[in-house]
DNA sequence: TTGTGATCATCT
DNA sequence: AGATGATCACAA
């Protein structure tokens, strides 16, 4: 399938065939690959019986609820996982037509307070990270909303190797936070987590402990994980075009 | 108001 | 082009 027509690789497959057999695929995923994979954004909103939005710039997010809504998902926006029961969180994933994350993925705002006295198991961010389903989005600016994709669904747990990555990264962002540092980390620091703002806008300001563990006012970050950490998944799991030469 | 879903806009 | 900081919509 791959390079069946040089030059005009059907990137609506090649770009989301899974890579594991179909025998192996079982409950959630199946049901999101038969639910999405291959269809387009209208198709599956027109099935739910919701419109598609036609501005992009108002539509932020929009993919990402219409993929729990089609998938049965309940947390709303708890701090929780999308499948509770299951442990699972669901996250769609901006991709070009070479399978490549267009954008960094939100994983959690940090609670500014107290996540210098977390441990990485206990912390948000691992619990959101231990068993993402991940769906690809074929979402290049240039492509309508209405028009763009959903990709085969694959399920991830971090490796052992990745976690130790995560982790690595996460206790050094915890730490400055913690340590009342928050004014020296910016979205430089991280090789694959790292911190942003994540707020409505520059003004909003949380509660946070400054060097001498007095509180004082900060804005509000979240952790994301870096394209270039969702672009070894995508590799991992599934089969991607090959590049023009 | 805060957290969820993220992408946009700008600068390097 | 890619990354950082800013921003948009919605729900509880």
């Amino acid at each position: 399938m791959i390079g069946a027509q040089p030059g005009r690789v059907s990137v609506l497959r090649a770009v989301f065939v899974p890579l594991d057999s179909a025998s192996r695929n079982r409950g959630r995923v199946t049901r999101a690959r038969a639910a999405l994979a291959g269809q387009s954004l209208a198709q599956v909103a027109g099935r739910l019986g919701r419109e598609v939005p036609t501005e992009t710039r108002r539509a932020k997010g929009w993919a990402g609820a219409l993929c729990e809504l089609a998938l049965g998902s309940t947390a709303g926006s708890r701090a929780v996982p999308d499948f509770q029961a299951l442990g699972i969180e669901l996250k769609t994933l901006p991709v070009n037509r070479m399978g490549k994350p267009l954008e960094s993925t939100f994983v959690c705002t940090i609670p500014l307070l107290d996540v210098g006295d977390t441990e990485w198991h206990a912390s948000r961010a691992f619990s959101k990270l231990r068993r993402v389903l991940w769906v690809p989005v074929l979402a290049e600016r240039s492509i309508p909303i209405a028009e763009r994709t959903f990709g085969a669904a694959f399920l991830w747990s971090p490796s052992s190797d990745e976690e130790q990555a995560l982790r690595w990264d996460w206790e050094e962002l915890a730490g400055l936070i913690g340590r009342g540092r928050q004014d020296e980390v910016t979205g430089h620091l991280g090789r694959f987590l790292q911190v942003r703002p994540k707020a409505a806008n520059s003004r909003v300001r949380r509660r946070v402990r400054d060097e001498e563990g007095l509180e004082v006012l900060a804005p509000p970050r979240g952790f994301y994980l870096r394209p270039e950490f969702t672009a070894a998944l995508v590799r991992r799991h599934l089969v991607l075009p090959q590049p023009d030469v």
